[in-house]
DNA sequence: TTCGTATTGTACTAATTGTATCATTGTAAT
DNA sequence: ATTACAATGATACAATTAGTACAATACGAA
């Protein structure tokens, strides 16, 4: 279950980069649901050697799709699809989303110990030290 | 009364390496009164087999904790929090371990693209939803 | 008490993973 | 031919987690 093989089809007289072959087949499998959020990609390692390229390339796609925010790559630990809403995904899906975010947020919150003011205040604390980065107090 | 349950809830896709997400997470529940002073901690081995984490893992954590004098680990007894909780300290430690939790909460929905407004909205109604728990509209 | 053993944390090392930097190669423009 | 640049490869590094052996303590049995 761990284990999903990433299926990749490079083809090397392309034209095209490896590493944008690479980064645009994650994306596509993404899409395609046959990638879900949270999946492990395999190491950079792993799947450089089954493409039979350097792992520098595959580490150059993985960056690519980091920075794209598809993936997240962790030093240490491997790379994982991101929990990111589909672009179609109706506003509904998306509402529900956010409560479910909020809603564990809440309820970790509350189990914690924290009064329903407090949250609702550091809630409002923090957002507009968003806003206003100019304040760097903690 | 020896064995207190310590729930820990570990994201294994969160970029915060685990011995992090544990060390926070001791700190909030200390901090919130869910952990007490005295109250001894599961053995390194424990918790690490309860979280399917390497008890090293667990143990760089206690370490952590220990430097802090949050907890204090004896071998060959067992980690205990420590006695003497900085009085005004303690306060200054809930408030930060709220921020910490709310700073995460409003980081992932910011990276799920939601607004501000929307966020401070979702919460504002999760909030009230809590309250009165008479509506039952999503 | 004294000893044996289980339990507990510690220390050191190894393995796995991604990162950073520079070198090499290949191709196209000049 | 030379130069410039992009793509790829090689090497060394850093962060995280896991593996193994060990030391300190507790506790019961002899």
């Amino acid at each position: 279950m761990t284990e999903k093989k990433l299926t990749l089809n490079l083809d090397f007289h392309s034209g095209l980069p490896i590493y944008t072959q690479i980064v645009n087949q994650i994306q596509s499998q993404l899409a395609n649901g046959i990638l879900k959020p949270g999946d492990q990609l395999p190491t950079v390692r792993a799947l450089a050697s089954e493409l039979r390229v350097n792992f520098n390339t595959v580490a150059r796609a993985y960056r690519i799709l980091d920075e794209e925010r598809i993936i997240s790559t962790q030093q240490g630990r491997g790379t994982y699809i991101t929990e990111i809403p589909p672009p179609e995904a109706s506003e509904k899906l998306r509402r529900e989303s956010l409560g479910e975010l909020t809603q564990r947020f809440i309820n970790e919150a509350l189990r914690l110990g924290f009064s329903e003011r407090e949250i609702s205040q550091t809630v409002k604390d923090r957002l507009k030290a968003c806003k206003e980065p100019s304040s760097q107090e903690n």
